[in-house]
RNA sequence: GGCGGGGUAGCUCAGAUGGUUAGAGCGUUGGAUUCAUAACCCAAAGGUCGGCAGUUCGAUUCUGCUCCCCGCUACCA
């Protein structure tokens, strides 16, 4: 990597349709920002740059619900985002937004290129038009009834009774989801980029980096060794970015077409220099991203690039498995989050802390889990124990003792080249862990500097020694201070908030990585300025009010699952009569072989015993069941399922917590009564 | 059932192309100390590295089988 004149770091554009919340941070946000901060002291040349995803059908239907239109919610949410990252020191050069009239000028360029030197393919295919929305029909934005179940409720790509995968011209009574109105078939155009033909150049690049992190090579190479198919950058929608093509109206750019353009047209608007960022070979190109866009930046934007020709490939996609909260995956819809707007509200000046806790629980190597109580624990007994409390130390003694001016230093003992010789291996171990995107494990190096002014401070006893010897105590305090100096640049891309305070109190201006074991950073005699403690104690009432909102959240969430659905629509005597529910007896059951949730139950039901399949192994063992006497469905027409035909289906009540209850009747009743 | 990821100290996680006493932080226990936010420092306890079998002079690390957890997915008429 030392080859590199500079480098253009990336943070994936994060999608403007709600606020941030930890699991985006811990995704990329942070690691980026921690990379950058580590080059630019290093004083190498790097752009940082990232910024909102303002286009898709979800955000035209986020719009369409709120009443609003589509470019309202991207403004509101682009500017509460980006004040968000702002206030948690995430320092982007450049935060842009993808509906920025510099980036569809861009991107239309990009496309231009692409279409004049024939690198697409077009295809005209007959899709579902909503008339009355006067827009295309994404495919499950189509429901209808499934052509090999007849059931309703099938969405144009699968249906979800039955298990096929259908296409939307199959579906029988097609509606669109948006207004309910019958869709019509229409003839459309798409341009399509034939990955295909790229796949021999993309596992070439692919197979140049086999330094890439496992979870990425892994994805990658599966979607290669399944092959790879033609995909289109194309969109019949209102919202996006125009195809800059005659006779196209309707038409956008799609979204994964003009997203990863966007880093170029965002860096166009930070520096007009900004050719040589993505153009040059000596740029080293990095995207920070979650594991859920791998395929993009590893295979779909290189492509877009080769076929484009002028733009360098990325040299590191280090990505982020996900982030939990309390046991539970994050979820915008369950409001099940950490959200940072909320938490710099409840936590104000204490960024550092929520980046120190992302940090050393960053799930770089598979999924992490956040939890409060762990918030609470690093806090405590590391950024107050150790860090603040060293800090403190050294401050608090030469205030007292020396009127707050850096004592001047004397003969070394073995005290101090025991110091200097555990501080060695400090710097390369930082740069290595940093440089190979292990930043857990930078951070904990970077703390060790704070663990050994601790006990530094301990074996010295400057305290004792100033009663008999000033000057050697003054040199300790010396030492003590350069430690802090040195912590206060190696803590920088973690604790950015605390470097800053530090390096206020101490004076610093001049600095940068190489100090970190110089023991020379702060002269003698400088006045020292005490910054009082860096760190509170965290209390546990304050965590428990975190805890308490997340509680509520949850249950919440458990009584909209509760709330008693909608009576349906009202139907006549005659529909009801066509059903034949009536009484059985289960007199055998077995489990469904390579079925989770299938139970194979036989039913005398007066005449005969018939096979019903039912989807209850989840809740009953097939013994016990065995002997009851239940309702069920006589006259539903056979259903194979794995193999076997089910003829009827077992009433079951579904209670809130989704645990089913046989319907059963209230005595013992002959089998084959029928149910009215 | 299929695909992917994982099962290493009480907790959160490192690690090993197979080789002497398997690591870190937090937590626990004991000691020391008082400059410091009951903080710091020292020490100890604590792991048959999910289970079984195989390959090997030797496996926690390789192979096979198996159990458990997580995600996606199929099956709940």
């Amino acid at each position: 990597m030392s080859t590199f004149s500079r480098t253009t770091v990336t943070a994936a554009l994060i999608y403007a349709n709600g606020p941030i919340h930890i699991g985006h941070l811990a995704g990329c946000y942070l690691p980026a920002d921690i990379y950058v901060r580590f080059l630019r002291l290093q004083k190498k040349d790097v752009i940082f740059v990232s910024g909102t995803d303002e286009h898709g059908v979800p955000i035209t239907i986020k719009a369409q619900k709120e009443g609003k239109t589509p470019q309202e919610v991207v403004d509101y949410y682009y500017k509460e985002i980006k004040s968000s990252f702002e206030d948690f020191g995430i320092s982007f050069d450049f935060y842009g937004r993808t509906s920025d009239p510099v980036h569809h000028q861009f991107s239309q360029d990009f496309f231009l290129k692409l279409y004049n030197e024939g690198k697409f393919v077009e295809e005209t295919t007959m899709q579902y038009f909503d008339e009355s929305a006067n827009q295309f029909l994404a495919d499950r934005y189509i429901t209808g009834d499934c052509p090999s179940c007849k059931q309703s409720g099938a969405y144009g790509d699968q249906c979800e009774k039955c298990g096929t995968t259908l296409s939307p011209n199959e579906l029988l009574n097609p509606k669109s989801m948006l207004s309910g109105a019958s869709p019509v078939l229409k003839p459309t155009k798409n341009w399509f980029l034939p990955l295909d033909k790229w796949q021999g150049e993309l596992t070439k690049y692919i197979d140049l980096h086999p330094e890439w992190k496992p979870n990425v090579l892994g994805q990658v190479k599966s979607w290669l060794q399944e092959g790879l198919k033609p995909r289109a950058m194309t969109r019949d929608l209102n919202w996006g970015v125009p195809i800059p093509l005659p006779d196209t109206e309707g038409k956008v750019l799609y979204v994964w077409f003009d997203a990863p353009i966007g880093y170029m047209s965002m860096t166009t608007q930070l520096t007009p220099d900004w050719e040589k960022y993505w153009k040059a070979k000596d740029s080293q190109i990095v995207h920070f991203i979650g594991k859920d866009n791998i395929v993009f930046h590893c295979l779909i934007f290189p492509a877009m690039c080769m076929a484009h020709g002028e733009f360098q490939l990325a040299d590191q996609v280090p990505a982020n498995e996900f982030m939990n909260l309390e046991g539970d995956k994050i979820s915008t819809s369950r409001n099940w989050a950490v959200w940072l707007h909320e938490y710099l509200q409840d936590f104000p000046g204490k960024q550092d802390v929520l980046r120190y806790t992302l940090t050393s629980l960053s799930p770089e190597t598979k999924d992490a889990d956040f939890t409060w109580a762990d918030f609470q624990t690093k806090n405590n007994s590391e950024l107050v124990a150790i860090l603040g409390n060293f800090v403190n130390r050294a401050f608090v003694l030469i205030d007292k003792n020396f009127d707050s001016q850096v004592p001047v230093k004397c003969i070394e003992s073995s005290l101090e080249s025991d110091l200097m010789l555990a501080l060695k291996d400090i710097p390369a171990k930082l740069d290595a862990a940093l440089a190979g995107f292990k930043f857990r494990d930078a951070l904990v190096n970077a703390m060790e500097i704070a663990r050994l002014g601790n006990k530094y401070l301990a074996e010295t006893e400057p305290w004792k020694v100033i009663k008999e010897d000033r000057a050697q105590a003054g040199s300790i305090l010396n030492f003590a201070v350069q430690l802090v100096a040195q912590a206060a640049i190696a803590l920088e891309p973690f604790l950015p908030f605390t470097s800053h305070t530090l390096r206020e109190a101490l004076g610093m201006s001049d600095y940068s990585w190489t100090h970190i074991g110089d023991f020379e950073i702060i002269p003698a005699g400088r006045s020292l300025k005490n910054p009082g403690l860096l760190f509170d104690k965290i209390e546990d009432d304050v965590i428990q009010v975190q805890i308490d909102k997340l509680n509520q959240t949850k249950n919440l969430m458990e009584l909209a699952l509760k709330t008693v659905p909608m009576v349906k629509d009202t139907i006549e005597f005659d529909d009801f009569a066509k059903m034949d529910i009536r009484i059985g007896e289960i007199v055998a059951a077995e489990k469904m072989e390579k079925s989770k949730k299938l139970l194979k139950l036989k039913v005398n039901d007066g005449i005969k015993t018939r096979t019903i399949l039912s989807g209850i192994a989840e809740y009953f063992k097939p013994e016990e069941v065995i002997g009851k006497q239940v309702s069920f469905l006589a006259n539903l027409a056979p259903r194979k399922m794995m193999g076997l035909e089910s003829e009827g289906m077992i009433l079951m009540a579904e209670d809130a917590d989704g645990s089913l209850a046989f319907v059963q009747p209230d005595k013992k009743i002959w089998n084959g009564a029928t149910v009215n």
